[in-house]
DNA sequence: TCTTAATACTACATATCGTAGTATCACTCC
DNA sequence: GGAGTGATACTACGATATGTAGTATTAAGA
């Protein structure tokens, strides 16, 4: 799967559209559902088409991060992947886009970043110290 | 400026288009030039128009990433941020952008991948130790 | 085999990016 | 100081991503 990653965006937003990233949660949330699933769980929020999320659904499976089946007269929609692969996934591919370029101070910027936070810098202590 | 990251791609192209990159590189490269002198810059790669390249550096301004002076009959282009400094930020923007999901493994996955390489690993361990 | 829920197909809107044509502007030279 | 022309502004089209939803078609189940 190719992505874009929206640094300015939340969660799985940075890489999925909104209404792609709400869809996702809810077949994530509910392990595996119909169309008519999603819809429901999403009322709350708005009042979509029906065919509005179909064609997400629809979006979802060309990006691989569905599958379906049929049951009875409708489609279960499943997850390829749970919600943390997902992010496994995509931290690690960000990271490995990031390291491409050996001009980029990505180890100095982080470390700087994480200078703010006491904890974060102690876990890294830690990994690092266990690498050895 | 808010900007998508493509890790799929290369340097600069992560975050500008293809021609939108190889424009910047010929204005970080030169300092200060025309579309002209862009133009004839590019030639080896390919021709092209002479309003593409003005569409492009028109683009480039808008995104806060070229000024530019009027010099006789033609504008003179200049970087606002040296090529190291969009890097930086690129970088810096990035990384905080993962860092906002706290259920995102980071940490782990970077020393993961830093695992393979002794040197960025001992960098790594150094930037950490000159922060104490 | 018919009914109808559900999906497939198509389409429009917005945004980004590559592309380039036409219209207009402003130096510079006479 | 007017004309010529090189340069830019404006506009537009195609492709892709995403939100949106209407219409056509399909197939489960009675």
């Amino acid at each position: 799967m190719q992505f874009t990653f929206r640094p300015s965006k939340q969660g799985t937003n940075q890489i999925l559209g909104e209404l792609e990233s709400k869809v996702m949660k809810v077949v994530w949330d509910k392990c595996s559902c119909t169309a008519k699933d999603v819809l429901d769980a999403l009322e709350p929020d708005r009042k979509h088409a029906y065919t509005t999320i179909g064609t997400i659904l629809h979006r979802l499976r060309q990006k691989g991060l569905l599958t379906r089946t049929r049951r009875g007269k409708a489609f279960l929609y499943k997850p390829t992947i749970s919600q943390e692969e997902f992010t496994e996934r995509i931290t690690r591919d960000v990271l490995v886009g990031l390291l491409k370029d050996e001009e980029r101070p990505i180890l100095s910027t982080f470390v700087d970043l994480l200078s703010d936070n006491k904890e974060l810098l102690e876990e890294l202590k830690d990994l690092l110290k266990r690498k050895r």
